[in-house]
Parts: structure tokens; C-alpha cells; sequence
DNA sequence: GGGAGACGAGGCGAGCTCTGGTCGGGCGGC
DNA sequence: GCCGCCCGACCAGAGCTCGCCTCGTCTCCC
């Protein structure tokens, strides 16, 4: 899982961001507004941790100009606000923020919300995802090739919908791993090739060419059509 | 859509009421128990998020008094409560509200459950609610499964009505530890594992496959056949 | 041009972890 | 007291991971 911690106190947004490597989370980090959009759009995050106030573009302005930016999946931004003044809060809610974080704050706290937004059901967000003949319906935890009703694990399934949310692009070992997997994954682990050649068996139709290809070196792709 | 908003914390409610409008509804709003119940009753909402801790007047009177009154289409109500307050959320959906929404929240989420909840054709507050061959009085608390009439504990019941407001979708042990159990619920409790199994167990019929079947890595799912 | 080695990916099966099911005891409210 | 509810402990099984082997391709060397 990529987090992106924002915050213009240097030390501190360092400190969370050791916190959160420490639980296996690939992290960067962005010491103003400016650069935490940038890097939010350029890279694609899971999670924003955003904290309000800044000096030039505040928490809130990037905030919204995320939320207007056109993700295949927006990322769940956590805000910290200093106060607990009503205002902040509910403004940041009012801007698309997923959730709120008073400071200062216990870490596990964080550590706990960051946990609960990204485990939080996509239901909330969308209803039927559709790549060619593969249909995925998340509230439902149900995935059909066609006709077909998919008998997917939590994992098959996981990594199926991170294929659909980016249908077409090559997508390394390593990405899936680190947006499939959660935490403590082992970088040398084959558990993605495994879980890959289990999800493509059974995604297969007759003898087609199967809707996960292998691009050698680079990573695998699903297929649009 | 009409909806109306209800809270006395006056920025919260208009932030709530800016954020349906962005997304087209028609939104009126009203900060106490009185002016709520007037306009609910003179103009005839789709849907009604409802604070319930107000002064004067509280969340759970009003709904029960828009229950009472003999609307065409009753609103649908969505209940919204502190994490902090010691209200009982089983109460409050024996009150009629038809979903909860504990605070802080995502706004989306909001959102989800305001789609969700209009999108709905049965709702909780019909007298009865059926899925499949199961049967389900609130008001008479009295459940059946054809003809076969259950005896479920409060808990019990709760919780399959809790199921048969959502109906394929799936919903996680935390979900449904958050909308039956009260927020003193400890989240590392088996309990919602004990009831379920016991839920399973009275709705069984012979041996078919069980009406509430397990997604396991995600939480349970009751069929809708 | 042919063969061998290296490398990357796929397949299979075993072990282990972790989730979920069940049972029984104890506590608290009516 | 009784009943419902919660909790701890134990058990079973599914699913995840890992190690090892195979297969195919590319490259380098003869």
C-alpha cells in the first residue's frame, strides 16, 4: 500500500512516515502543498494523510483539487487537523476528506484509521466494475466471466479488482505486491506469480487467450477486450 | 429527490446539506426536533437524515412521530450518532430509522448509504421486509421462514434484520458489530461469530444450503434466493 | 548453426497460519 | 432464578505461502 504523509513540520511528518514503514507501508512524503499534489497526481496513492494547516496551498485546497482529479481510484485522504474546531472539520469533510485525525494524536490511532480506510469496502464508492466480459461487484463479493459466477478467495479477488481499476496496463510484481498485499509482504516472495497463475486458471475460457498476460520483465496485463 | 437534514449543530448540517446538493438532491435543512418533524410532515421527503441527539425534541422522537403519520410513501430515515453518546442503536432502528451512520463519517459514505437507502424498495420501515422465503415483522417482532415461525432472541432478530436490509451484499464481522452491537462493543469480541451461528442454525431448513453463507477474509452475505 | 547455460515464469504439493465454528461457563438484567 | 448475552478455549478447514521442479526462451560460446 503507497501512503503519501503531508505535513510542513519536517520532523513530524518524518516521524509518522518511519511509523508507517515500520508496518510495511511504502511511503513518501511532502512538506507543502504544491509538492504533495504533484506527487499525489504523479504517483497514485492509497492514502493521503493530509494535514490542514499549511503556509501557501493548505490541506484543504489540496484536498479538493485531488478529489477533481480524474483517478482510476482516489486515493482515501486522512486529515490531521490541529483544532478540533467544528469548522476544520467539518470543512474537511465538506472537501472530500474520508476521515479526521485531532493533533496531537497517539500513533497507533493513526495507525488504526489508516487501517480501517484502507480496508474500508469500495462498495461505498462504486457499484459494478466491468472490463470486457469480467464483471466485479464488490458489495457483493461476487465476480462472473460472462455467464459464469467466479469462486474467487479474498485474495484472487483483491488482486482481480486491482487488475479491472486498471485495465490494460502492465502491471509489475512489485506494484501488486505492494497494493495487494498488505503490510510485511516479502519482496522476494512468489506468492504474486501463484496467486496470478491460480486467478488466470480460472478466469480462463476454453482455450482463448487468457485475459492476464505475462509481458516478460515487466509484469502482467488484463486485457480490455 | 427531497431530502432533509437534521442537526443543531448548524455547520455540520449545512455542510451535509452543500455536499447533496453538489450531488442534485433537493435539500431542505432544520436545526431542531420541532422545525424537523413541521417540515417532514408538510413537505414530504424521500429521505431524512436525522441527528439524534438534539435538545429539546431528540433524533429518536422524530422518527417516531414521522412514523406515526399516515404519509403516502414514508421517508426513508437515516439515523445519524455520536460515537461517544450512549445511544442504542437497536432501539433506534426499533424507532423505524432504516440505516445509521455513526459519526465522524465519510462524507461519501453518506452519500453510499443515502443512495443506497432510495435505491431500496423495501425498506425497514414496510411492515414486513422479505427475502427469499423469510419473513420478517418489525413491528410484531416476529420473523418466519416459510411457515415456520422463528423464535429469535432481540440480538438475533436485530441482526437479521440487519441481513435482510441488505440482502447479497456482503457485510463484515466490523459492519455488522457496528450497526447491531452498540459502540461498547469490543471490537475483538467472537460474539458476532456466536450469534450468526445461531442465526444460521434457526433459519435452517433441512439440508439446504444455509440462507447466510460465509465469505471467508470479508464477513457473511444472506442470499437472496 | 548448434548446444549449453542462464534466467524468468508456471505448476504442483506440503506445511503452516489464520479465520471461522462450536461448546461451555459465567455474568448481568429482568 | 432464569434467560439472554458475552467471552475464552479449542477445533477444523480453507487459504496462503514457500520450495522445488519443469518449461520455454534468450544469449553466449564453441
Amino acid at each position: 500500500m503507497r501512503v503519501l504523509v503531508v505535513d510542513d513540520e519536517v520532523e513530524l511528518a518524518e516521524a509518522v512516515a518511519r511509523g508507517l514503514r515500520r508496518e510495511g507501508y511504502a511511503v513518501d512524503v511532502a512538506n507543502d502543498g504544491a509538492d504533495a499534489l504533484e506527487k499525489a497526481i504523479f504517483n497514485g496513492y492509497d492514502l493521503i494523510c493530509l494535514d490542514i494547516t499549511m503556509p501557501g496551498m493548505d490541506g484543504r485546497e489540496v484536498c479538493r483539487s485531488v478529489r477533481q482529479h480524474p483517478f482510476d481510484t482516489q486515493p482515501r485522504i486522512l486529515m490531521l487537523t490541529a483544532r478540533d474546531g467544528i469548522d476544520d472539520r467539518v470543512g474537511g469533510l465538506d472537501d472530500g476528506a474520508d476521515d479526521y485525525l485531532v493533533k496531537p494524536f497517539a500513533f497507533p490511532e493513526l495507525l488504526a484509521r489508516a487501517r480501517s480506510l484502507l480496508r474500508r469496502d469500495t462498495s461505498v464508492t462504486s457499484a459494478v466494475l466491468a472490463v470486457g466480459d469480467i464483471e466485479l461487484d464488490a458489495a457483493r463479493h461476487q465476480a462472473r466471466r460472462g455467464d459464469r459466477l467466479l469462486e474467487l478467495t479474498a485474495k484472487e479477488f483483491a488482486l482481480l479488482r486491482f487488475f479491472m481499476s486498471r485495465p490494460g496496463e502492465v502491471l509489475s510484481q512489485e506494484t501488486l505486491l505492494e497494493h495487494v498485499w498488505d503490510e510485511h509482504a516479502d519482496p522476494f516472495t512468489n506468492t504474486v506469480r501463484v496467486t496470478v497463475g491460480t486467478l488466470r486458471r480460472k478466469l480462463q475460457v476454453g482455450n482463448e487467450a487468457p485475459a492476464i498476460e505475462t509481458v516478460i520483465g515487466r509484469g502482467y496485463r488484463l486485457n480490455e477486450s
